[in-house]
Parts: C-alpha cells; structure tokens; sequence
DNA sequence: TGGATGGCGTACGGTACCGTATGGAGTGAT
DNA sequence: ATCACTCCATACGGTACCGTACGCCATCCA
C-alpha cells in the first residue's frame, strides 16, 4: 500500500486518518499503527496527524469507537429476523465469519482481540460488541422455538468457534474441509 | 517481572533465555520480546545475549521449536486413550483449555497463533501442532466409535471451539456462564 | 487587501531499540 | 604462571519512532 491520493491531495480529515489506521491494524496489528507510517502513506508528514488527532492515544480511541458502531450495525442488519428463515440466517452468519471471503473483516477482528487482551479500554469495547452480538443470535436461537438458556449456550458456541476457526491453520488437514464445516455449521445451527 | 537472580547470578544458557522469552510473548506479544529488555529482566546486558545467540531471529526460531516441542509432548499425553474413558479425558481437553486456570498456557497459545498470522515460520509451527492435536483428537472421537468424517469435524470443532472461547468478552452475559458452557462441552463431546 | 484561520511542512530533542566491536574478568587445563 | 576459553560489560553507530515548536502558504471573510 502506497500513497493513495498520489497528486494533488485534498485536505485529510480525521475519519481518513481512522480508516488507514484500521487498515493498518488488520494487517499490522496495534503496533503497526505509527503515525509516521501513516503520514508517509497518505504522502503527507505528522504536522498533519497532529492538526486532526491530540496524540497516538486519540487515534486509538478514534479506531475503536468507529469499529465499534460499525460492528453494531452490522451486527443489527444480518440478525434481523425474517420469520421462518432463522435457520438460514445463522447458517449464513456463520459462512459470513468463517469463510476466506470477508478476509479484511476477520483480520480487524483478530486484531481488536488481539489489542483487548492488553488494552482495557479495547476489552471494554470488545466486550460491548460481544454481549451485543450474543444478544441479537440468541433472539434469532429464541424465534426457533429454542429456550432461553440453550439459545444462549448455542450464540456462545456460535461465536467462539467461528472465531476459533479463523485461529487455527486446518487448510491441510482434510481436502474435504468445507464440507466439515458444513457439517460443523449444522450443528451449531441445531440440524 | 523484575531480575529473576537477583544475587550472585549463575551463567545463563540459551534455555533461561527461551523460557524468559515465552513469558514476555505471551503477555506483550511478539514485538515485547525485546532483547535489552529480556537483558535488564536478567540484570544483565545484551552482551550476554548475542554471545548466545546470533540475532533476534535465533531466539525467535528457538522460541518456536520449543513451544512446537512442548506442545507435541503434552497432547501426546493428554490423548493417551484410557479404553473407556475417551468421553471424560475429551471433556477434560476442553475444559484444560477453556477454564480460567491454565491461563498462561493459553497466553501463549494466542500470542504465537497472533505472530503466525503475519510469520511464515510461525505459521508453519502452528500448522504441525494444530495437525497433531486434530489427529490425536480425532483418534478419541474414533476409539468413541464415531465415523472418520464425524471425528474429524468433531475434532475441528472442539479446537476451534476452545480458542474462540479464550478470544471473546463473556463473562458479564450471563452468571451461569460456566453452566452453559458444559453444555457446550457435552454436545461437542457428544453428550 | 489585509488579517485570521485551516492545513500542513520542517526541525528538533528525546527514547527505545538492534547489531557490532572490543575489552575484560573469571575459571579451568597445562 | 600462563594460556585459552567462557561469559559478560562497555561503547558506539544507526534506525525508527513520539511529541512539540514554529513557520509557511492558501483560502475565505470582512
């Protein structure tokens, strides 16, 4: 990744600085967020940074409120409820977290664990995420007819193991894979 | 963490070393393993360290062999198959791995899957432990009397499972969280 | 048309590292 | 006693950052 606006840049502003920041957090992780890598990214110097941001810190918090309410909103969109379809709205929640598609996706969210783990501010926000996220795939467990406490152990199980998933280097351990995970994804789903 | 012999200190070895370096992946991440830090840690100075390494890298690759080793040795002994009992010793391998206790063990666990993601030689590590842990898995699954197809995604899930849990923010969901989480257990260890 | 901003560049001091070169204290073998 | 070898300290040059101080130009506004 280069410069992106190559020539006659317009002015920056504080969400393009967020966006590179993720950017680079997926790929790089926390500590890949340097504000003079970024600044040579955007082909620009940190007199830049330091006009839209008060210091590293600031863009943090910037990064993780933006992850946050987009994941929020994500999160309310696909756990929307069409009645009778719940089946296949969690078997489509799960292929949309586990799959190689969506690479960019997966990565931003080890990334912001991976941060979480030693960051209270990011716990904190991860945590929010979370409780949201359990909260909306238990109603959808909920409309199934399932009762309340399997509801919640499944939206457990749900998450941890497309995450897990994402963790793990399986590509070689069986040709037939997708079809484990299929296998898998039922399961989880209840048949 | 401050100097470990804090007196008369006897010569260290490459192993004092290693063992010092897991400890600070796991809490700092790959990018903690400083080398001036892991000196001042010993009370001593990097001087001692390139006398027993050569670079960085040595003490990388070294870190990763004996996390490789040490892993291979304890699944070997964890999934030794007890004619019987495979139901009990698959419901311990989850809950060794999920259970707030073995904390460090599972610090560990996520820092290097953390340095594989961007690690080649990591990556390559964490494919042969994950290899061997899905096949002696799956060896319990079959000694239960399940098919290949289902030990193996059994296996896979119970994996993706354990190190999924350890990502997310859940313990202010529910306080039965534990309850539900033997629930998870019976139904990945079928039961 | 001049003055106030907005947006950025330049330059600097400071810190935390990596790796190397070299010296030196201790210890054991001869 | 001397020599070699082990293990570490010191000192150095170099890099990559953070944060701050300040200066400069373009634009908009009166």
């Amino acid at each position: 990744m280069k410069h992106r606006n190559t020539r006659p840049r317009a002015a920056l502003d504080r969400n393009e600085w967020v966006e590179a920041a993720i950017a680079v957090l997926a790929e790089q992780g926390v500590q890949g967020m340097r504000i003079e890598v970024l600044a040579k990214d955007f082909g620009v110097t940190k007199g830049s940074f330091y006009w839209h941001f008060k210091d590293r810190q600031d863009l943090f918090n910037a990064v993780l409120t933006t992850w946050r309410d987009g994941r929020i909103r994500d999160i309310n969109k696909q756990t929307v409820a069409t009645p009778g379809k719940e089946h296949e709205q969690l078997l489509h929640l799960i292929e949309v977290y586990g799959a190689m598609r969506n690479h960019k996706g997966i990565s931003i969210e080890l990334a912001v664990r991976e941060w979480a783990r030693r960051d209270a501010q990011a716990a904190a926000v991860v945590e929010e995420v979370d409780h949201c996220r359990l909260e909306c795939t238990r109603k959808l467990f909920v409309a199934r007819g399932l009762a309340d406490d399997e509801a919640k152990s499944r939206s457990l199980l749900l998450y941890a193991y497309v995450f897990g998933q994402s963790l793990m280097a399986c590509e070689s351990y069986d040709p037939r894979l997708s079809d484990f995970k299929r296998w898998i994804a039922e399961l989880i789903a209840k048949e």
